[in-house]
This record gives C-alpha cells, structure tokens and sequence, in this order.
DNA sequence: CGCGAGTTTGAAGAAATTCAAACGATGTGG
DNA sequence: CCACATCGTTTGAATTTCTTCAAACTCGCG
C-alpha cells in the first residue's frame, strides 16, 4: 500500500542544504561506525536514545524547536567529544551532521549494564553528563546576558580552544548555526564579526569566510567579560 | 594585624535586601540542617563543594555573574529539591537563600565513597545530575528564542508545578529575580505580568504582588510555544 | 556565463532596556 | 496614631539593541 502524501511541508527550511538532502538518516555503515552525510539526521528528540556518540571526523548540532520553527542550537559536537548521552530511555534534543560526519557508536544497553557492575564507568558517565551541565550553565549566562559582540566574541574563543588548527578557525557550521547557537540572528552574527574584523581582532580567508583568522586573542577576550 | 579596608566596594546590589545584611553566611546550625536567612549565602562560585543540600523549606537560588554585576539565575530550588551536586570540588554558581531557608546537608565525600561501591547510589546521582542538565537544555531554548511573555508565561507554569499551593502561586522570588531567571529586566517582566493580567490570565493577590493566581492556565499555556 | 547558496550591508521597524516618576504597603519614630 | 522614609512594584517616555526586510556581493559550479 502506498503511503498518500497530501502535503510535503517543509516547515523548518533553517538551512536550504536541508532541503536538497533526504530527510532521513542514510549512514554508511562501518563496523561499529556510521558517517552522516551534511545535514543528515543523528537522531530526532523523542527517539528512543539506544546508542552513545563520539565524533570521530566532522561536527554535530543538538537543537531543540519551538513549535514555530524557532531552534535553539545547545551545542556543538567536534572531533573527539561524545554526545547523545541521555539518562531516560528518550533523546531530548535533535543531533544532525553539521558536515560529512563519522561518529563511533556505544550501545547505550552496554553502558547501563557496567555501569551496574562497574562504579568506575559509572563514574565516567557522571563526569560526562557533569561537563555537558557545565557548559550548558554557562551557555545560559551568555544567552540571558551578553550582548551580541560579547556573545561571538566568546564563540570564536570557546571555537578556538575546541577546533585548534593552529592560528585558523574552520567554522564548520553557517552564520545559521552560529545564530542558533548564540541566540541571534544570522545577520546580527555577520555583523557582529565585521565588526571585529574592523577592529583588526579577526581575519577572513577565503569566499565563504568560514575560515576565520584569530589575530588578537588579547583583545578579543576583552570583549567577553568572562563568568 | 589589621586590615587596612581601602574602599568598601558593594559591586553588586541585585537586591537592597543585600545591603542591609552580612555578607557572610550565619547559619543556625541543628543536627545536619542549617536555616539561612534571606539573602544569605549558601556557597559561592568556586568555593570547595564539600556538601549537598536539599531544601527543606523555603527557596534558594543558583547564579553565576559577570564581572560588571549582570546575573544569571540557573536555577530556583524550592522544597524537596537538591542542589549543590557539582562533580568537580568546586561549585560552578553562587547558591543564596531567597527568603529564609532551611536545608537538610549531605556531605559530598560520604557520597563518594558511597558510589564508590554502590552502584545504585552512582546511579542515582546521574539521575539527578541528568534532571539538572534537562532543566538547563529547557532554559537555553528559553533564553535563547523565547520573547518576553513567552519567558514569563513559561515561569508561571514552572512555578505553578513545582510550588503548587492550591490555585495561588506564593512566588518567594523579587521581580527582580524572575528578571535574572528569565534573562530580562524586571520592568520588562512587570510589565509582561500587567499584560497577562489585564487579559485576566492572571490575577494578582495582595500588596506586593507576589501572590498570583492562575485563572486560566489554557491560555497561559498558550502563550508558550513549547519545546 | 549565469545561477545558487551563503554572506554582507543598509534602512526601517519592533522589542526590550533605560531613565524617571509614581504608587501602595510597611515599618519607624515622634 | 499620624507623618514620613523605604522597598518593591508598576507605569510612562525616550533610547538602544536587535531584528526584519531588502538588496548587493562573492565564490563555486554546472
């Protein structure tokens, strides 16, 4: 039987590479390793949270919606940082490769039975979940109280210190993303960085000035008042 | 020796209830509980984190600031709930008692050594850590793209679930504190209450307007686009 | 070469903030 | 008991910040 599609809706185009992309995940899969092509699906909030994460090459966005379309972007998940780590048996946000991705999977059934038996992995997981709390705590100071400068600002700093190829910073994501994540605009973003780059904090190289050019730490951490 | 006092600086005063009581906390010590009186504080950021507490009665709230004084509230803890739990030893927010409080102490190495071998209690303490870190997910979409009534809608049906005092919600907290919660200024959020009220979603009990009621929560909860 | 996707920039608009004043309710001292 | 200062809240008007809408720009790619 034929499924009857009455209306393709589209109610989020957030990034129009959504668009041209299948919807569903299409992993190719590698042992216990699957790659996501760009802007493919992870998994959805509500889905049942079977498997761990760890990035093993590219970048991941965790987001949650409002009804309307809005999203809030939580976090973002490079080479070597594990994500996906929900205690109820349910995901609470979105994860999509923000690039061609390839993620090491842990099946979350294996965790809970050590974890049983093993305080030590126990305790791991803990210290986990504590390190993703703390950067949501300060994730909050930033969208409840920074302007728009300081909060780019910080995100070129944190990018720095996460994405370190020596002296350039690849964005992976879009000034999209960087809006969702930041709570801004992707135009207040682009502003924001031009006014940087005015300064002479920051450089651009290439077209699609993603690769970003950290020319005065110094300066730039004094546009973020720090916690 | 004395110290020479230079200048007495009161950087911040979110509230004038500060001004007018030490700054050091002077807990009333009984068995292991403490009683805290408004406003005072329970621990500070960066301070060693050698408890746990659970509110026994009254509220108690969780921030981090800036340097030039802007706060954010992470969290608001009402009867029943813990806080405190940090993994590393030191609390990553400053926790002060809202009106006067008591709290039931858990000291944190007893834990340790508990989880250490008591797989349950590991478990346990991931839950709860697990519960802060959702809380503070739902926030971050909060703070990040939710407008102002949305936020103040949302706060009333927070604290309609968690303070449920039959129909009347008694807020412990200043408008001031709600504003810090919500990433606003408090005109903002008094001027998003008079609006609710006004559509006679709300009603406003008493002279300092800190007991409300829920007329209509239908509607309130329309207001909040959910997540 | 021209289209598409992402970015930048400008101008107008909306939302939240800032500054200021007024309003009870409370508590104090005369 | 009343006058008065204080504290938290509300409300108004002006201002700032961010957003919205629109257009232009750049580079990659067919």
């Amino acid at each position: 039987m034929l499924m009857h599609i009455t209306s393709v809706s589209v109610p989020h185009p957030h990034s129009l590479c959504e668009l041209g992309i299948p919807t569903e995940t299409n992993p190719i899969v590698s042992l216990s390793q699957l790659t996501y092509r760009k802007c493919n699906k992870i998994y959805g909030e509500k889905e049942p949270a079977d498997y761990v994460y760890q990035v093993k090459s590219g970048a991941v966005r965790s987001y949650k919606l409002l009804r309307d379309g809005r999203r809030q972007i939580g976090a973002f998940y490079v080479s070597g940082d594990i994500f996906g780590l929900e205690n109820g048996s349910l995901h609470r946000s979105t994860a999509e490769a923000v690039v061609d991705t390839t993620v090491r999977l842990i099946r979350r059934q294996n965790l809970d039975v050590i974890s049983g038996s093993d305080g030590a992995l126990a305790k791991h997981l803990l210290r986990m979940t504590t390190s993703n709390l703390k950067h949501a705590e300060d994730h909050m100071l930033l969208l409840g109280r920074k302007t728009s400068i300081e909060r780019v600002a910080a995100f070129i700093l944190e990018m720095d210190e996460r994405l370190t190829d020596a002296g350039i910073l690849a964005l992976p994501m879009s000034r999209r993303d960087i809006a969702d994540y930041l709570g801004l605009k992707l135009e207040t973003v682009s502003r924001a960085l031009s006014h940087l780059r005015k300064l002479g904090i920051l450089g651009f190289i290439g077209a699609t000035h993603r690769q970003i050019v950290l020319l005065d730490r110094q300066q730039l951490a004094g546009f973020d008042r720090q916690n």
